[in-house]
DNA sequence: AGCACGCCGACT
DNA sequence: GTCGGCGTGCTC
């Protein structure tokens, strides 16, 4: 038998299979040890075959005694890789780091029991010197076992006799160190029509895929759980994905409350020991729903009866580093082979999942209520440029002051959304131009008041502030500063004696810090929480009243075919933050460009509206969902040698597109919008491919990638890449 | 990724 | 004469 190995090197060189043989069986998806050139390194077994071209050495021993990728997996594995993937990075994405390079500990708790048959009167003349002995034996016949780690009655000592005479069992188990949660108690939830009629079309159902369009509040975990709840019952298996910023301990506690131990949980908060238990649990089938941000989409669970993507929107599902995978399609994936339900829920459905809905590909069903029956709050628009031309220059509405006011005056709290990117600011001389920029990347710094540097927010160095201009010598250098530190210092001049709390990259650098700025505004310790994106998801706050969004268009002015997209989602969901409990909110939405579309659908919570003008728009430009755009990074130190890197792949990728233009639509050649990070400089190709184009395209383009042999090059590539930078 | 092999500069 | 620089090539 010839054994396929995957080493576990990360290298496109030796992402290929290697054969091996064994003098030993080796069951497919287990970890081994085998010897690769002149060293040895750990690989996975995933396929058999009679006989290899090669001359085969033997693999030198087996890491598991059970295999740890499971078929499913190696198989989602070789549908992952079509898509430019290494078959090793995928297979790491599948198991906890904890089992890749032996440095397992498997915390276990023994038990110790009388051997089966024993009868303990009979035997005790015979253990006549050693007391401690038959008074374990007597111990063992009272009271059945005990736990041999948690007692000192015993010393070890005299259990190993008894153990060596044969008289008592030993049996371990696994021990897990499952993260803990916050109680919630498992509340009788009385399930609105909209909710119960939810539950039963997805229970009942023929469809494979649900889109769950609900509004903020409409009760869509309660829907969730109660599907899950259907699939426990018919002995399947969960998964449930949320964004990793909605996986607080509240959220976890109403899932254990609901499920109890039969809930894992996988996130990036857990230690490598807590997440290899949690995965433990969920491969033993002790714990039958995983419950996680979008890696847990890889649990490994069998016989799934439901996955379900919570906020399907969120730009999280998207990961960013390598391997970049999209979580939808390999729940797609997973969800067909196991012929499980695939449900996705969101109050603002990206216009690529939404068009899926309308086009049957999806069953939608809306939740058009909010569970409380309370009304959403009521989004007015300020239009800025009046404001600006009646003499007020400052970054608040007169509306949104006189609101502030009034909020606080009730004794209410109010959320202000600051727009970060737009306010990123740079240290420029005021009399010669010059702007500070950093040295390994061609973007402007940005001047951090609180520790009084400059940084670069692409590769994070930093560097001493100016205290004059470096090429004219000007010592009037203006410091733009960060839109949250410039809002939260005018909120105290307005309102001296308001609380103010900022939360935004800055503050919540600490692990803790992002819960404890979040539980010190919900206990009422802070008036007004300023915060950029992360204040607007998950939490409610019950006394906010009043939610200011400044700067609500700056989103639409990046280059972007999914601005107006986010700009959209963004305001339904800041909004949804005011009024959740009895008391009526309010938004205040400051805008320079009152008239953009946007604006007016989200202010009346009109989705469909939006939808349909925007998947309108898509359609006549020819962006996703009606075409595929794949992205192409060329990088390099030497820009020649990007350049020509780029070139080169251009002029071939442009002959493929030439000869197969019932595939391409076009390519463009270009810089990247920045051209340098890192001291790398950067171009990029970008290919607009027709919609439903077959995988044979994409492949023949990832070929071209790959045999490019442009020196001291590095390339990669993206479909329908979020942002281009 | 590593680790060898291999072919050119300054040193006991 | 040799030690060692890192370019290039291979790993079943």
């Amino acid at each position: 038998m010839v054994y396929e190995v995957i080493v576990d090197i990360s290298n496109s060189e030796v992402d290929k299979i290697f054969d091996y043989g064994a003098p030993f069986s080796v069951r497919l998806g287990m970890r081994v040890l085998v010897p690769f050139g002149r060293r040895q390194v750990e690989g996975f077994v995933i396929g058999t075959k009679e006989k290899s071209d090669y001359d085969v050495k033997d693999i030198i021993l087996k890491l598991d005694e059970e295999p740890v990728v499971l078929p499913e997996m190696l198989d989602l594995m070789r549908w992952m890789s079509r898509r430019n993937l290494r078959l090793v990075d995928c297979l790491r994405l599948f198991i906890p780091s904890k089992l890749r390079g032996g440095r397992v500990k498997v915390l276990r708790r023994n038990f110790v029991l009388l051997a089966d048959g024993v009868d303990v009167e009979a035997r005790l003349p015979e253990l006549a010197r050693a007391p401690k002995q038959q008074e374990i034996l007597l111990a063992l016949k009272e009271g059945g076992n005990f736990e041999s780690e948690l007692t000192k009655r015993f010393s070890p000592a005299a259990i190993k006799g008894l153990e060596q005479k044969g008289l008592i069992r030993i049996v371990s188990e696994e021990r897990g160190r499952t993260p803990d949660a916050i109680r919630a108690e498992s509340k009788q939830i009385v399930l609105t029509d909209d909710q119960r009629h939810a539950i039963e079309t997805i229970v009942t159902g023929k469809e494979s895929a649900y889109l769950l369009h609900g509004v903020t509040g409409s009760g869509k975990t309660e829907v969730y759980m109660n599907v899950i709840e259907s699939v426990l019952n018919e002995g399947k298996t969960a998964i449930m994905l949320v964004p990793e910023i909605s996986l607080t301990p509240q959220m976890l506690g109403v899932f254990r409350a609901r499920f109890g131990d039969r809930v894992s949980l996988l996130h990036s908060g857990l230690s490598d020991g807590e997440r290899y238990d949690e995965w433990r649990r969920l491969r033993s089938g002790k714990a039958r729903v995983a419950l996680g941000a979008r890696s847990a989409i890889f649990a490994p669970v069998d016989n799934l009866g439901v996955i379900i993507i919570d906020e399907e929107h969120d730009s999280s599902y998207v990961s960013e580093g390598n391997p970049r995978y999209f979580t939808s399609e390999v729940a797609e994936f997973r969800a067909r082979y196991h012929g499980a339900k695939l449900i996705l829920g969101s109050a603002t459905p990206s216009i690529d999942t939404y068009l899926k809905a309308k086009n049957g590909q999806y069953r939608l069903i809306a939740l058009k209520e909010r569970a409380n029956r309370k009304q959403m709050p009521s989004i007015d628009t300020v239009d800025m440029r009046k404001e600006i031309r009646s003499g007020n220059l400052s970054i608040f509405s007169r509306e949104l002051l006189r609101a502030l006011d009034k909020t606080l005056a009730e004794g209410n709290q109010a959320m202000i959304f600051v727009n970060r990117r737009g306010y990123a600011s740079f240290v420029r001389c005021r009399s010669c131009g010059y702007v500070a920029k950093c040295t390994d990347c061609d973007v402007s710094l940005t001047y951090h008041k609180e520790d009084n540097r400059l940084k670069c927010h692409y590769c994070g160095k930093q560097f001493e502030a100016l205290t004059a201009c470096p090429v004219c010598g000007f010592k009037g250098l203006k410091e733009g500063k960060v839109g949250t530190e410039k809002v939260v210092a005018e909120l105290k001049r307005i309102f001296p004696s308001a609380r103010v709390l900022r939360m935004d990259n800055d503050t919540t650098s600490t692990k803790n810090a992002y819960l404890d700025i979040l539980s010190t505004f919900a206990e009422g310790k802070a008036d007004i929480l300023v915060g950029t994106q992360m204040i607007a998801k998950g939490h409610d706050f019950k006394n906010v009243t009043l939610v200011g969004i400044l700067d609500a268009d700056l989103a639409l002015y990046f280059s972007d075919y999914r601005s107006n997209e986010r700009t959209f989602q963004l305001i339904t969901q800041v909004a949804g933050r005011a009024g959740r409990e009895q008391k009526p909110g309010r938004v205040i939405m400051q805008t320079y460009n009152p008239n953009h579309f946007v604006f007016g659908f989200a202010a009346h919570y009109d989705y469909e509206g939006f939808f349909e003008k925007e998947a309108n728009a898509r359609e006549t430009t020819k962006f996703p969902p009606y075409s595929k755009i794949l992205r192409i990074l060329v990088l390099s130190h030497e820009d020649e040698q990007a350049i020509a890197g780029a070139r080169t792949l251009y002029e071939r990728v442009k002959a493929y597109a030439a000869a197969h233009p019932e595939a391409i639509i076009r390519v463009q050649v270009m810089r990247a919008p920045i051209r340098r990070i890192q001291n790398y400089y950067r171009y990029q190709l970008v290919v607009w491919l027709k919609k439903d184009v077959t995988e044979g395209h994409l492949e023949a383009i990832y070929d071209e990638v790959r045999r490019l042999d442009v020196k001291n090059i590095s390339v990669f590539t993206e479909i329908n890449p979020q942002q281009m930078v």
